[in-house]
DNA sequence: ATGCGGTATGTGAACGTTCTCACATCATGA
DNA sequence: TCATGATGTGAGAACGTTCACATACCGCAT
C-alpha cells in the first residue's frame, strides 16, 4: 500500500512531451550536437515540466567513462588522510569529478579487494597508497587495463606509474640538524618502521651509514630513520642504536609505551624526534605523563605539524607536510592520464617546511 | 602507436568461450540462478582465462542498484566529519557498499549540487549534513524521488527522514553544571553560533529562561549555547550576556580573538566552556598565548573531545561524542531503508560521555 | 497416466543513455 | 546550376548486464 512506485522520468518521456526524437532530446540535454533554438527551449521546458534527471550510470555505461575516481586510503580518520583527502575531492570536484573512497588499513589484502571493487564500478582512475611496496604487480595489471593511477606518500618499487611524495629525508635531516646544532648528541627517535621487509634495524643503520642508500622505494618512517642517520654523519656523531626505537606498530599507546621506556630508563636522551603524527601523540602523552618540562629538561621536535603543537606550551617545533597539496597534486595527475595525457611516470617529491616554534633547547648540562 | 586498446573482455566472450549462452553465464558469475555444476565450473574456468571482471555500471543500470551510498559533509578534513565517515565507511563495506563523499563547507548551495550530483549517480540512499535547517523542501523530493535520506549531526525543521544525532543540551548542561558546582559563578561561553535565523543571541537567552525550548531543530552550537543556560537556571544563576559569546565564524583563529577579548578584557570569567572541537582549538591557542595557567587561573571544560585534550597539561576535561558511532548507525539506518524497512522516519539521539580530567577547579578568590 | 514442482538452459527484451548513420535543409561560392 | 559544407533531425544500434519467459528434463505423488 505505502509501496510508492517512484516512477522515473526518462529521456524518453521528455522526448515524447517535446515532440522530438529521443536523439534530439539526448543532444540538447547532454549538449552535445546540434540543435536549433526552438526544439532546445522546448526540450528543456519539457524536461523542466517532468523534472527530468538525467541518469548518469547509463551515460557511463555508454561513453565509458564515469567521472569518478577511486581512492584507497589507510584511514580517512587520521588527519594525514583526512587533509589529502579533501585536497583530491576539492580538485575533483572542480571538474565534475566525484570520488569513491575506501580504508585499507594499511593491509594489502584489502587494498586488493578495495582497488578490485573500484575497478569494477568503473572509476576513471585510481589514488592509492600502497600498503606493500614490493608487490605492484596487481596495479600493473590496472593500469594495464587502462585505469590510471597515482601512488601517494610511497611509491611502489618498479611501479611505473604517477606518485606525489613528501622529500621525508631531507626533512627529517634537516630538523635533527638542528636539534644537533642546538648542542644534543644524544637525540632519541619513536618511529613505527613496522615493514619486516627491510630486514634487522642494525643492518640498516650500517647500511646508511656506507653508502648514500636509496631514498626511494622506502617506507616513509624509514626514510625518517634515515634522515636522523643523515644528520649524525653529517656532524660526524655516532649512532647509538638503543635511542633509536622501532615501536612496530602505528598506535599511539604503543609509542606512548616506547617512548616511556627510553625517556625513563637509565641513559635518557637530550632530546626526541618524532617520525610521524600518531609516534607524536604518543610520546606527548608519555611526556605529559612523566612531567618531563619541555624544552628545559627535553627538546622536541616532530615530523607533521599537527593543530596541537602551536599551542601546546612552549609551541613544538614541526615539519609540517602540504597534505592538501598533495592530494590536489595527485588528483591533477590522475585527471590529467585520464585526459590521455601520456608520457612516462611522473615522480613528484613536495618539500617539507620546518616550522620552529619553542621546543628545541640547548641540553641541560651546557 | 602507444594507443593500447584495452579491451574489455564481456560477459558475452566469457559465455562463448565456454560454449553457453549469455543468461547462464551470468547466472554462474552473477550467483543469481540454476547452473549444474559442470557449466559452472566451464564458465569460471572461461572467465578466469580471459580474466573477466563484471561490470558493475552495466548491473546496476538494469538492477536499479549501484551499491552505493552518497555523503554530503560539512568538510571530511575535520576530525568530526573524518570520524564519522569513517564509521560510515566501515558499515558500508561490511556490507558491500561503496561511498561517494563531497563536501559542502556547511554552505547550502553547494549541499545541493551534491546530493543533486549523487542523486544523478544513482546512490541507493544518502547520508547528509543539512548546512540549512529551514529549508528542507529539496530533500522531501528526494526521498519522494525513491532514494532514502538520513540526516546526521543536525535534523531539518519538519523533513521526514531519520536522524543521528547527539544529546548535546544534556551534555553542555551536565558540564556546565559541574562547572557551577565546582564554585564557578561567572563561567564563559565561546560558541559559533552562526545561523542568522535565530535571530537575536539576547532574545534566545530570554527565550529559552522561561520556556524548555524547542530542542531538535536547533543548530548543535544553539543546542550548547542552551544547555549552558539550563545548568544556569537550574542552579539559580543570571546570564551574564557579555560572557556569552558569539564567534559568528565556524574558524578558529576567530574564535581565538574572541577568548583573547573575553579572558583579557576587564571582568574575566573564572571558567570557560567551549562549544566544540574548533572553538576549544582557539580558545586554547589564546589561553596559552596570555599565558593563563589551567586550572589555577581559569577553569576549562570542552564539547568534543580532541586528542590532545588527554596530554595537554593538566588533562582538559571534555565531552566525547561517539563519532564513529554516529556514523554506524547513519549507515545502518540508511542499507535498512534501502533493503525496503518501512515506518515513520527515526529519530535516533545518542548520548554524549562526559570525560573528566583535570582542567576544573574551584575558582582563585575561593 | 497425469500433474506438479524443482532444476537447468536458452531467447530475446529490457535498463537509459549516447553514438552512428542517413537524410534534410540552407546558405555559399565556383 | 551544382557541388560543398555547416546545420538540424530522426531511426536504430550499441554499451554490458539482468530479467521475464519459454522450454525441457527429472522424479514423485496422485
Amino acid at each position: 500500500m505505502s509501496e510508492r512506485p517512484p516512477k522515473k522520468v526518462t529521456i524518453t518521456e521528455v522526448a515524447r512531451r517535446a515532440g522530438v526524437s529521443t536523439a534530439t532530446a539526448g543532444r540538447v540535454l547532454g549538449g552535445y550536437g546540434y540543435a536549433s533554438h526552438d526544439i532546445r527551449e522546448k526540450v528543456r521546458a519539457a524536461a523542466q515540466a517532468l523534472g527530468y534527471r538525467p541518469n548518469l550510470l547509463a551515460r557511463s555505461l555508454i561513453t565509458g567513462r564515469s567521472q569518478t575516481i577511486g581512492i584507497v586510503a589507510g584511514d580517512v580518520e587520521s588527519p594525514f588522510y583526512a587533509s589529502i583527502l579533501r585536497g583530491i575531492a576539492d580538485v575533483a570536484r572542480s571538474k565534475g569529478f566525484g570520488v569513491v573512497v575506501t580504508n585499507s588499513d594499511e593491509i594489502f589484502q584489502r587494498e586488493r579487494e578495495a582497488v578490485q571493487l573500484l575497478v569494477e564500478k568503473q572509476v576513471d582512475g585510481l589514488i592509492v597508497t600502497p600498503s606493500d611496496l614490493t608487490s605492484g604487480a596487481y596495479l600493473k595489471d590496472v593500469i594495464a587495463s587502462g585505469c590510471p593511477v597515482v601512488q601517494i606518500d610511497r611509491v611502489v618499487r618498479g611501479l611505473d606509474a604517477d606518485s606525489v611524495t613528501v622529500d621525508s629525508v631531507e626533512a627529517a635531516r634537516t630538523c635533527v640538524g638542528q636539534l644537533i646544532s642546538a648542542g644534543h648528541r644524544r637525540i632519541g627517535l619513536i618511529a613505527e618502521l613496522e615493514s619486516s621487509e627491510i630486514g634487522d634495524l642494525r643492518s640498516f643503520v650500517d647500511l646508511a651509514s656506507y653508502s648514500a642508500s636509496p631514498t626511494v622505494s622506502l617506507y616513509p618512517s624509514w626514510q625518517r630513520l634515515l634522515g636522523y642517520l643523515q644528520a649524525h654523519r653529517e656532524a660526524g656523531l655516532a649512532i647509538e642504536i638503543e635511542l633509536v626505537r622501532r615501536v612496530g606498530a602505528y598506535s599511539a599507546a604503543a609509542a606512548k609505551e616506547e617512548t616511556i621506556d627510553l625517556l625513563a630508563g637509565g641513559r635518557a636522551p637530550t632530546a626526541l624526534f618524532t617520525a610521524d603524527g600518531l609516534m607524536s601523540a604518543g610520546a606527548m602523552d608519555a611526556i605529559s605523563q612523566l612531567g618531563i618540562e619541555i624544552p628545559r629538561a627535553l627538546s622536541l621536535a616532530c615530523f607533521d605539524d599537527l593543530d596541537w603543537m602551536r599551542f601546546l606550551p612552549p609551541g613544538i617545533t614541526a615539519i609540517e607536510q602540504p597534505l592538501n597539496q598533495m592530494g590536489r597534486t595527485a588528483a591533477r595527475l590522475v585527471l590529467a592520464r585520464i585526459q590521455g595525457v601520456g608520457g612516462p611516470a611522473q615522480h613528484l617529491v613536495l618539500p617539507a617546511q620546518l616550522v620552529p616554534r619553542h621546543s628545541i633547547a640547548a641540553p641541560a648540562g651546557l
